[in-house]
DNA sequence: CGGTATCCACGACGATACTG
DNA sequence: CAGTATCGTCGTGGATACCG
């Protein structure tokens, strides 16, 4: 649990994943995705990401670069986990019954 | 899902929550099931949820003062995602499939 | 466009000591 | 038995500025 839990932990980081559970992404466009993300955190995040083999980055040769963020297999493995808190956080949210 | 994973962040969350899900637990109980989880941060822990609503805590009159931490409907209800945890978790271990 | 460098604030966690 | 008080450390995240 702890190792799921690290791979979602951190204020942004179910969002960039939920983000690229879609398709892949540049690095301009999940900024935009998330204006009040910072792009040093934003920076942050995705390099631990690929560190955790969740993502890998790829540069597409030319100028300007161009760079784009993709989910790997371990990296869309953790859709049902989002799926998962997001249902939770619902039902938490909702009214408590007693 | 900041809900819901705010409820399960810390490092001992989810291992407390874990343990109450089989019932009330005292909080010596606790300790003894996580040596390595300090007084401190299993009092810090145990506050907070009950704050969230999660758990709740009961005296028991009489001397010593025995005191049992009892999981509410809205702790329970995250039974779920604690599995889920495991299981991505389990799956992030297993040999990555390329 | 796609970042890095610096600095700072804050909260989680841990160790130690003490209490009713 | 069931905690609280205090202190120190570290990681996350935010603001700002700058670079190829």
């Amino acid at each position: 649990m702890e190792i799921a839990l690290a791979a979602v932990s951190g204020r942004w980081t179910t969002l960039v994943l939920r983000e690229l559970m879609h398709g892949p992404r540049s690095f301009t466009a999940l900024r935009g995705a998330f204006p009040a993300l910072g792009a040093k955190v934003l920076s942050d995040r995705l390099r631990e990401l690929a560190e955790r083999g969740l993502l890998v980055r790829e540069e597409q040769r030319g100028f300007p670069v161009r760079t784009r963020y993709r989910l790997t297999a371990r990296g869309t493995a953790l859709r049902p986990l989002l799926v998962e808190l997001y249902r939770t956080g619902s039902a938490l949210t909702a009214p408590p019954r007693a």
